[in-house]
This record gives C-alpha cells, structure tokens and sequence, in this order.
RNA sequence: GGUCCCGUAGCUCAACUGGAUAGAGCAUCUGCCUUCUAAGCAGACGGUUUCGGGUUCGAGUCCCGACGGGAUCACCA
C-alpha cells in the first residue's frame, strides 16, 4: 500500500530538513498544504516555523530543503521559494501512476469495512402524534450521512431510530378521535395515517382551547381552566389507563400507531432512509426505571424524601438531574438510560453510539453520557451527540400551532414537481417511460433537498425560505448530478463506440488537468475527516468543487474528440475517475444519482 | 443571571490542525450553444470577516472584553 502523497512528502520533508540541519523533527512539523492556484507547484510546506529549528531565516531554510528534497528519492522534481513558502512540483507521471493506481480501486476513497468498530447512530426519534416536518428532514438525512460516512470510514455501522410512541400527546390524539373521529380510518378517509393523527392532535387542541375560553369566561383563571378542562381530563385518564395496561386504551393506542406508523414508513421510503432496528420508548421507560434503582442501591444515585432519584453532577460542573419522579414515574431521562442499556445488551460489540438530535437537548445529552459512565458504561465517554441547528423560516422558528410547520411530504412533492417542470421545459426526458421519468424527478428532486440541508454545517441554525424555494441552479444538488450524468452520457457513448479505457496511460496530466486531479486525490482526507467530525457537510462541500473542476474542463476539452488517442484516454481515465468518485461521495450524503436528466 | 453555540459580500453558505491577495452560489451586468446534455462555461461587480484589545513571523480561525442573534438551566419531551 503506498503512503499517501502528503505523508509522502512529510517523511521526504523531514529527510531532508534533517540532511541539511541535523536536526530531526516529527513529520507532523511539515505542514502540507495545496499550493494556491496563483503559485507554481503543487503542494506547500509552510517554512516559518521550521526557521527556528534551521537556525536561519525562512526563505534560505526553504531553498535548502527544496533543494534537498528535488535531489531526494520522491516525486519532487522542482521548487520555488516564496517569502517562507516551499512550493514544491511533483513530477507528472506521479499523477497518472496514481490514477491508474490508487483512483483506479473499486473502493477508492473508502476503508476496508469491519475494520473499525462498531457504532450505532439513532435519528429520527420522531413522536407519533404528528407527521414528519422540515426539521425531521435535516435530521434524518444528516443521521443517514453520517451513518454512511462512518461505513466508508471502516466502521459497522447500525441505524436506529427511537420511537416516542406513549405519553401525553399520543393520548390526545386519542381522545379527540373517540370523541369526534366517528371511526375514521386511513382506509377509509384515504388520508395517510400520521396525517390523520395530527389531525385529531390538532383537533385536541381546538377543542381544548374552546373548553379553556368558556371556563375562563365562566370565571376560572386561566391556569384553573387550563388545569379543569374536560378534555385534558380525559387525556390524562387514558395516560392513566394506558400505564396500567387497560385493554380498550391499549388497543386503540396500538391502532392509532399502526397508522402513523404505515405513513411513517412511507414518508422514509421517499426520503431514501433507512434504520437497521426500532426502538420504542414504551419498550424502554421500565427498563431505565430498574436500571435507576439499581443505581440507586449501588450508591451511584440519591434518594429525597418524597422517594424521587437524583443524580449530582455538581462535579461534573453541572447540576443535579432528576432521574425519577417520586411517585416511581419515568421521566424523559429515565427512558433514555433504559434505551442506551438495550442497545449495548442488544450490541455487545457497540464501541458508542451516536445520536442525531436537535442542539436545544445538548445539556440532556451531557447528562446522559455522565450517568451512562457512573453506571459503569465505558463506551459512555465516547458516546456522541451529533447536535445540529434549528432549520428556521424568514419569519423564525416553525410553529405548529400557527400553522407554519412545513410538511416533509408536502415538501418533497414539491420538490418533485420543479424537478419535473425543468425537465419537460427541457424537453430531456423524452424516450423515458413515465415511470422511468418519475424516477429521475425524484432523484433530482430529493438531491435539491438533500444537498440543500447537508452543505450547511451541522451545528448551524439554517435558513429556509419556503416563498424562494430550493435552488436547482448553481451550487446545488441538481447541478452535480447534472454533470454526473454528462459525465456518464460520456463514457457510455465511449462503450458504443468501442472504446475502453486503456490500461496505462501515456500522456500525464498537465495543469489543465490538475485542478480535477487535486480534488479527485482529496476524497479519502475528507472522509476521515467527515467521519472523526461527524460532518457530511464536509463531503457536500467536496462533492461541489470536485463537480466544478469537471464542469469547468468539460467545457473546452473535448473527451472522445481530443486532438490524440494519448489525450483521450487521459481524458476518458479522468472522466470515469470522476464519476466514480462522485457517486461514491454523493452515496455518503444518501443522494442517488441518475443517468439522465 | 449562569453555561453553550453562532456572527464572513445585498441574500444563502465555504475557508483542512493558525498560513500567501478570505472563496462559491443567488441577485445585477457582459460574452459563449452547427461540436460528448447550456440544470452549463468564461468574465465583471460586490468585504474594515459585528466592534475593541491581546498572543506571534503570520489571526476569519486562538485568548480577553463589548455588542447582536439563538439554545439551555422542568418531577415537559
């Protein structure tokens, strides 16, 4: 396996440096960098910090190690020095020894699988009262990438979700269909079954503000009437029956899951996500309770008078967490230690688990991880939170009540629906059956979206306007996967006419070619780096300027019609290179790429 | 009030462990389709990186302080 041309670089680097100087230095002292476009050369090696350890002035230390380094046995042939910048130029064939080398590999770019532990990544965790929204989607699609990019990365990675099916506010939705649904199905009312859910969610909520105003209006103060109406009475009566198991409360339960369920299902299966396992936390509550109590005995936890569980993290610089509420009930915390214990007995072999949930719970995370540790988990402290920012409107934060929330299927649809416009405009799908047709729709569709919320880092509130819609123009999904497919448009042409691609090259890259050579070489940096930084946005990134560099030197460099037969099989070996590496980091984003469009 | 995150072009976002003259897209303007897909390419315009200090050969990046925005500090989830 050959070193990698940076480390290659450093070690020749720290060679010659010791050659010239005596001194030897770690290779990591050697920064390598990419020379900027308006220098000659390829990579850099940044000289000040290097002076100090030459004893002479920047510029001479970086004649003397160019010098060294040129005379030394790597692919270094030429040199110039700028004002404490090595530029360094690698010999040429370097290049296309590595294209037909390394670039050339059915995995390029990835790791060998299994050889790095296992670790699990939830997302979603939606509840079951509503359907899935905007936020959903950045949270789906960022756990779906990162679980992609940590596969890449030489992990076995498995997906989950957590399920929060019990609680108060399925209960709600419960009541308001007893009370008003007049047995209303998904079959029935053809309405997909979380959308009918929420609907009675939002009935609940009508309803129960109506109750609300008439108390108040009777005289009640607000807080009594929010406390005395008759529906939140009864919502809180089927929690009550629902925790002791009764059998009419449970069934409907079950059935009104089912349905959010069999939409869920379907709103995941458009998105192009996936889980390995669910967890539910109706599976989990009790489990965290013993786990507690446990806890408790062992002396790990405290008690107070009322018989409530504490946990004191003042240590720790935080503070002290309730753990159980006195009356033995389970609180959001209770449920997660219960879920974590479950996953690690399911998954002996798990190293840590990574989980995809919205920045607002980033103290309940570290809470988490502590307690995890006190409770003797020693994966808990490389346990992740992979917090993100809020998707925002123009007008702020989404608000369910104020009807402002943006659908995840509505959006998707629409999504399709550009797609589909700009085509026919087009006129580039003819030939295509429709179903064929669809498929590129949503392909295209579903990349706006997706690259849309993946280029943004993670950890950054974001912007989304619905009025200006999703771009399918510039820095956008669309716009890879539009030279994508000219790309393959290209190399399937070549197969017609025969041609194939050669097993060697004759002519090497020249600095037209370099800009693609450069980014094409950068994708195995860049999913170590994704991976340890849990940052698909890193790959989006890079999927862009990889697609620019081939958008760019498509245009005037004819592929199949170059000037020599040396030409077009560079050119041809830089084409197929390109889609290959692109799909490869396009699949880490969870984007499917089409072959026309 | 305590803690954490963010602040970069009119707008949306980049900038690898501190490195050279801070980059893209959108918007505006100018060229380029008889040639492998113009959802494209080339160019112009656009910046005191919120502000003030500090660290050093070098700061958008690190430290301190202000200002602005967000999150969190529940016997909610």
């Amino acid at each position: 396996m050959n070193m990698r041309l940076d480390s290659l670089l450093q070690s020749a680097a720290a060679s010659a440096f010791e050659h010239c100087f005596g001194s030897a230095l770690p290779t990591e002292q050697f920064s390598v960098q990419m020379t900027r476009k308006e220098f000659a050369g390829d990579r850099t090696i940044v000289c000040f910090p290097l002076a100090r350890h030459s004893k002479s002035a920047p510029d001479a230390t970086a004649e003397q190690l160019g010098e060294a380094m040129v005379a030394g046995e790597n692919p270094v042939i030429g040199f110039n020095v700028v004002k404490g910048f090595l530029n360094l130029e690698i010999e040429p064939a370097y290049w296309s020894q590595w294209l037909m080398g390394e670039a050339a590999e059915a995995e390029y770019g990835k790791k060998p699988a299994d050889s790095e532990p296992r670790v699990m990544v939830e997302y979603s965790s939606p509840n079951t009262n509503k359907p899935l929204h905007l936020g959903h989607l950045r949270n789906n699609f960022l756990g779906h990438s990162v679980s992609r990019i940590l596969e890449a990365a030489g992990h076995s990675v498995t997906k989950v979700q957590i399920v929060n099916d019990r609680g108060i506010h399925i209960c709600k939705s419960m009541v308001a269909w007893r009370k008003f649904g007049q047995g209303e199905t998904p079959e029935a009312s053809g309405i997909k079954g979380d959308k009918l859910v929420g609907k009675y969610y939002v009935a609940f909520d009508k309803a129960f503000k109506e109750e609300v105003a008439d108390l108040i209006a009777a005289g009640k103060s607000k807080e009594q009437a929010e406390k005395e109406a008759p529906m939140i009475l009864e919502a809180q009566e089927a929690l009550r029956l629902w925790e002791q198991g009764d059998t009419d409360t449970v069934a409907l339960w079950k059935t009104m899951n089912s349905w959010v369920y069999a939409g869920f299902e379907h709103t995941y299966r458009t998105m192009g996500v996936e889980f390995d396992k669910l967890y539910y936390e109706s599976d989990t509550y009790l489990i965290g309770r013993d786990r507690v109590l446990d806890g408790l005995q062992r002396g790990v936890f405290e008690q107070t008078e009322d018989g409530a569980v504490w946990v004191d993290l003042t240590e720790d610089g935080l503070d002290r967490k309730l753990l159980l509420r006195g009356d033995g009930t389970a609180v959001y915390m209770t449920q997660d230690i219960g879920t974590a214990l479950l996953r690690f007995q399911d998954y002996p072999d798990l190293d840590r688990q990574v989980y995809t949930v919205g920045n607002e719970q980033e103290y309940h995370f570290k809470v988490l991880f502590l307690v995890l540790g006190k409770l003797g988990f020693p994966q808990a402290e490389r346990c992740h939170h992979l917090s993100y920012g809020m998707v925002e409107l123009p007008e702020g934060k989404m608000k369910s009540r104020e009807g402002t929330v943006v659908d995840a299927d509505d959006l998707m649809e629409e999504m399709f629906g550009i797609a589909r416009d700009i085509a026919q405009e087009a006129g580039k799908l003819e030939g295509l059956d429709g179903g064929a047709q669809r498929e590129v729709f949503e392909r295209v569709g579903l990349s706006a979206l997706k690259y849309f919320l993946l280029k943004v880092d993670p950890k950054k509130n974001m912007m989304f306007d619905p009025k200006a819609s999703i771009d399918f123009y510039g820095n956008t999904g669309p716009f890879i996967l539009f030279n994508y497919v000219r790309g393959r448009s290209i190399l399937r042409k070549a197969e017609e006419e025969g041609l194939t691609l050669p097993p060697s090259l004759s002519k090497v890259p020249g600095p037209d070619e370099m800009e693609l050579v450069g980014a094409l070489h950068a994708l195995p940096d860049v999913i170590a780096e994704a991976a340890s930084t849990y940052n698909p946005s890193l790959v989006a990134n890079w999927c862009y300027d990889l697609t620019k560099a081939f958008s760019s030197y498509y245009q005037d460099h004819p592929i199949l019609a170059a000037e020599d037969p040396a030409t077009r099989d560079l050119r041809m070996v830089l084409t197929h290179r390109f889609t290959r590496s692109l799909k490869t980091g396009m699949h880490l984003l969870g984007i499917a790429l089409p072959e026309r469009m």
